[in-house]
DNA sequence: CTAAAGATACCTACCGCGCGGTATCTTTTT
DNA sequence: AAAAAGATACCGCGCGGTAGGTATCTTTAG
């Protein structure tokens, strides 16, 4: 009954979740390029001035959609590793598999065009650094072998394949290599 | 002597050589965002005007400078590939050699920062790709098993490993994966 | 209970900047 | 003379960001 969004119910919690889904969501659809205020703020039925509100730059935008993001993918290894029988390796395993098939870091999510701003912006790339130097300071005494290392290497190596072959699924080939990577973590050193 | 671009000597394949030259260089020091049709002119000492001429567009500037760095990678690879005694595997080490270590393809060079460019430029991406495809095929006979292909993957994902963690120089860690990889290309499957 | 007062949420309108690109001119080379 | 090499001067656009207004919400004083 507004017609006018002035005068409609402000809600400042879901606004600023929808400016996170929808930056990730135009992450994914059209690369980081794509992710202008503009685009953002309109997409998430609010003006720039709007979002500069929640996001005092477009730096804190980013940041805040990194961090967001980085939660659930700690959440998801958390739960993968908790129901993993088998301590060893189980951080690896829970790292390899949410890279080849996770809900919140796999192909298909906005990590696709997030890793490569996370290359450029340094202060992205200390959270990111922040974030595996603490998962492997944690989880060093059952994945702290050069071998599981490796495994873990090559998983973004195919990450890394995966995003410049520019696919939308994984691969027959991509496939095996995940069997192999997960086959891996069980071999003893 | 001639104070005045205008009047010195002409010699259109220098001014090409150094605008490719600069337009690497300037990638290395600044980022690739640092590459603007402005800052590579000025760097290779030709205004805009000047590199319009060589180059008709920035993208044709930005391929031109990819097919470049590619060449030489690919020339480096192939002397890898002749100097070594073993014929299985010889390409993975070439490989896995060029990305620690490798004058024209190592951390210490354009690639670092155009790589992220390739992820998002398709024209780039395909490049790439069918580099690495040809690559493939050629030395299926003997690189074609899983086990050197993750050794490959590996190196691409401590390839990115480095460029994340920002370091300008290589380190123990990473000469140690260095080691264990060319290692586990002399193994057998 | 009510209403003023203040804070919070959000919008409209604007700005400066640097980018890629173009048109046209001058000088050199062939 | 013609073509190539390079300079100069300009343009439009979209970007991130700002200033100041107007709503709605929350707190508090009477």
């Amino acid at each position: 009954m507004p017609a006018n969004a002035y005068t409609r119910a402000k809600q400042p919690e879901q606004v600023r979740r929808a400016l996170l889904d929808h930056a990730a969501s135009i992450a994914m659809d059209h690369g980081v390029a794509g992710v202008t205020v503009q685009a953002v703020a309109t997409a998430a039925g609010v003006t720039k001035g709007g979002l500069f509100h929640h996001f005092g730059s477009k730096q804190a935008l980013i940041e805040g959609l990194f961090a967001d993001l980085l939660a659930r993918v700690d959440a998801e290894i958390d739960a993968a590793i908790e129901a993993d029988p088998k301590p060893r390796g189980s951080f690896t395993r829970a790292y390899v598999n949410a890279v080849f098939t996770g809900k919140s870091f796999g192909f298909a999510t906005p990590w696709a065009a997030l890793s490569m701003v996370v290359v450029t912006d340094p202060s992205l790339r200390r959270l990111w650094n922040d974030w595996t130097k603490a998962r492997l300071k944690r989880h060093r005494a059952t994945d702290g072998t050069p071998e599981l290392h490796i495994v873990r290497l090559a998983a973004d190596g195919a990450w890394l394949t995966f995003v410049t072959t520019g696919q939308t699924r994984m691969s027959a080939d991509l496939r095996a290599v995940h069997e192999r990577l997960i086959a891996q973590t069980y071999r003893h050193g």
